[in-house]
DNA sequence: CTGACATATGCGCGGAAGCGCATATAATGC
DNA sequence: GCATTATATGCGCTTCCGCGCATATGTCAG
């Protein structure tokens, strides 16, 4: 499978919606999209889109399970890619903060 | 000064020439713009605001110096901030290739 | 003062992104 | 088959982004 390349994986990134869909993704479990969307208080098309961009990147893969869509993190990302993400939900919480 | 957000400081990444020119600054010295459009084969106007991008993002700092500005990275970036960049940095010349 | 050089910015355009609404598709249970 | 639940997608709309072009601004040298 072809890698995305970093502007796509950047851009998948930054924005709050997906950001945070990824952090829910990264405990490698599995979530469908309706949990997604409750958590994440956005509406079904608008997450839906938001995942298949994200699938898109690279970044999670998905798995028909009867009437729901799971999605997880995507397996065997390379190493950069890992820490890029890590690093990005590091900044998500700390941002808005005051520096010197 | 208050810090960007994580979407706007991912989003400033998530463009090639943006991201090259971080790489180019990431050194610690000093760099013009004319320099960055020659090393980075961009027009006058387009480097200039994807350095205006990069500045508001809180990521470069500028200098005017006789009729040169000249761009360096900002000093005294959060932490998570560094990680971010230098795993965007990482991922950059790896990207395109072919995974499992 | 004038001209040259370096950089920023107003403007308009084309294309991409994000959204909601409605509808299509998929799977389930009765 | 039919209703229900879950998800994806076509469509139109609005907003944002990146670009080039032209021009403004700032600095220097003569």
């Amino acid at each position: 499978m072809r890698m995305s390349n970093a502007a796509t994986i950047l851009s998948a990134l930054a924005e709050p919606v997906r950001l945070a869909a990824i952090g829910l993704l990264w405990d490698g479990q599995e979530h469908c999209v309706c949990e997604l969307m409750a958590k994440l208080e956005a509406t079904q098309s608008r997450m839906s889109r938001h995942m298949a961009t994200l699938k898109a990147a690279g970044l999670v893969v998905d798995r028909r399970d009867a009437q729901w869509v799971r999605y997880r993190r995507a397996p065997d990302l390379p190493r950069a890619v890992v820490s890029l993400v890590e690093a990005a939900l590091l900044l998500a919480p700390q941002t808005e903060r005051i520096a010197a």
